[in-house]
RNA sequence: GGCCCAUUCGUCUAGUGGUUAGGACGCAAGGUUUUCAUCCUUGAAACAGGAGUUCGAUUCUCCUAUGGGCUACCA
């Protein structure tokens, strides 16, 4: 690759920006800074009626999230803006102009309904509509006018698209750096509209006119634009310009079930489809990875699985590594049902990882929110649970006990654990409590485990009992590790709170 | 319907003519934690089907089936 690597990740203002989105946006950015390259975004939005505000920020905030950000684009003019295709619009023009003087684009006067009804009929017969070389001769286009007819129409006002006049090619072959070679008998295409009626471009001229003047080198996108491939690759021709390569992904599927992952997916399943979340309106709003607790690097590292893999049995890649590694051979073909419990596994290995002391500090945020003193040993509390937990919002339901003394025993523990001689024994451990200065959790399960040793008791008839005064349910750490937490008054007054409660 | 693409455990995948077909998630069993979770060990679990090519096919070719995408003056 002697040439300067620039890719771009192009999508369209019209909503949140999908898992899939994000995972061509992953790809492009890996494959860039592998390369040294540049990553540009581009905001493709030649469709005023599907242009949705905020969507555009949305975008960028989540391309910044997840800390793959793009090294140009809008806001950040590096001398190939502006970004936004809808600021170039002036600019597309001139390249239809071009492809008809060339002969190689003609204007059409079809109406969209003309059309529309053309279609219903062919429908009706069980056929396809193609506006190609077999038809245009007939159709309402430029193709058989003069060329003072052509201008006489123009200066008329009438409405006009430009349609690329498709070259007739057998077996046209194109090439794609995950799929191989691919042809295609171009007779099979239609003549695609370049330019629309509103003086916007579609998305096939703009795409290839941007891509050009842009200098992108590889486009990597969605296995959705493999059929506009042959297209592209004759307009390039067309022009006369040097094609970039391609490479298409594979789409992202639903868990279960048949098709492309879609919102109502995560909404049926539980899982976020979005990377940030995103309100609908009010009140209703969809999940984003983020809100619902995500660490961006196990979104990341989940989304590169997708589709890709090192084929090594390294699983966990830091973004660093994701770049060291990526290459387009090793992306997969086949679509990748999307798997929500592998994205919650990788959230769970990165967030085990987690700095306890920063966790505390997160942690005390939500504690503040629920008027609650953290305490001066939250970060050891926080250790202590943070294996257990998955999410920053699961360390309440964790360690909530820390916090609160138990307002009630769970049922069927206590009937286990709680027993006649419950309370002779708890009071007994009381008193070895009562004695003992040093309150560490070393100290005390020596001190209590030797105490039951000593009167050859059930361990069982003693750490029971004990968990439950102190937590209220079977859960959490180490007894005397959350004994130690809780302190030395606090943990008796539980014991004497269970005691109390079975008198 | 037409065109294009794909097809290894339930899922994500390794594998590039000769392997006990490997790993991960999930699941099951056991161990650690005298709780739960983590963690560790073990287990069940796959080459869509059929023809070729070949001494030999998961691997190459073709057909079928299935799945997916596209088929707009949307991207």
């Amino acid at each position: 690759m002697a040439d300067n690597v620039r890719v771009r990740f192009a999508p369209s203002p019209t909503g949140p920006l999908h898992i899939g989105g994000v995972r061509t946006a992953l790809f492009n950015y890996l494959f860039a800074k592998k390369h040294g390259g540049s990553f540009v975004l581009r905001i493709e939005d030649t469709d005023r009626s599907r242009f949705v505000e905020g969507a555009e920020e949305y975008i960028v905030e989540a391309l910044n999230w997840l800390n793959i950000p793009y090294d140009e684009g809008p806001n950040k003019e590096k001398g190939f803006g502006p970004y936004r295709q809808s600021e170039r619009k002036d600019l597309y023009k001139q390249y239809a102009d071009q492809l008809i003087q060339s002969g190689k684009a003609y204007y059409a006067f079809d109406t969209a309904d003309e059309l529309a009804s053309q279609r219903k009929e062919y429908e009706a017969k069980g056929e396809t509509f193609i506006y190609n070389w077999h038809n245009r001769e007939q159709l309402n286009n430029s193709l058989q006018l003069s060329e003072e007819e052509i201008e006489q129409k123009l200066a008329s006002g009438i409405a006009y698209t430009i349609r690329f006049k498709t070259p007739l090619i057998k077996d046209l072959q194109l090439h794609d750096l995950i799929r191989g070679e691919i042809s295609i008998d171009t007779a099979t295409l239609d003549d695609k509209v370049l330019f629309k009626s509103d003086g916007m471009p579609t998305y096939h001229l703009a795409n290839i006119v941007d891509d050009h003047l842009m200098e992108i080198s590889h486009v990597i996108r969605g296995e959705e634009w493999l059929p506009s491939l042959a297209l592209h690759c004759l307009l390039y021709d067309a022009f006369g310009w040097r094609p970039p390569q391609f490479a298409h992904l594979s789409l992202i599927l639903k868990p279960n079930g048949k098709g492309k992952l879609s919102k109502r997916d995560g909404e049926a399943g539980g899982f976020p489809v979005f990377p940030l979340q995103w309100s609908v309106n009010e009140g209703e709003s969809l999940a984003g990875y983020r809100e619902d607790g995500y660490l961006p690097e196990a979104v990341l590292n989940m989304l590169a699985f997708l589709g890709w893999n090192p084929g090594t049995e390294q699983e966990l890649f830091q973004l660093e590594e994701l770049v060291q590694a990526f290459s387009l051979e090793r992306v997969n073909k086949a679509g990748a049902k999307f798997d929500p419990e592998k994205a919650k596994w990788f959230q769970q290995q990165y967030f085990v990882e987690l700095d306890s002391a920063q966790l505390a500090k997160e942690f005390d945020v939500l504690l503040k929110e629920k008027n609650i003193d953290g305490g001066d040993n939250l970060v050891e509390i926080v250790a202590s649970i943070k294996e257990r937990a998955v999410f920053l919002s699961d360390l309440w339901e964790q360690g909530s006990f820390f916090f609160e003394a138990p307002s009630a025993y769970d049922e069927k523990a206590a009937k286990k654990a709680f027993k006649e001689d419950t309370p002779d024994i708890l009071g007994n451990v009381i008193a070895v409590l009562n004695e003992t200065d040093d309150f560490s959790s070393e100290n005390i399960s020596s001190t209590v485990k030797g105490w039951i040793t000593s009167r050859e008791m059930g361990f069982g008839k003693v750490m029971m009992p004990l968990r439950l005064a102190l937590v209220g349910s079977m859960k959490g750490p180490d007894v005397f590790e959350i004994a130690s937490l809780l302190g030395k008054e606090e943990a008796i007054k539980r014991i004497e709170a269970a005691v109390a409660f079975m008198s």
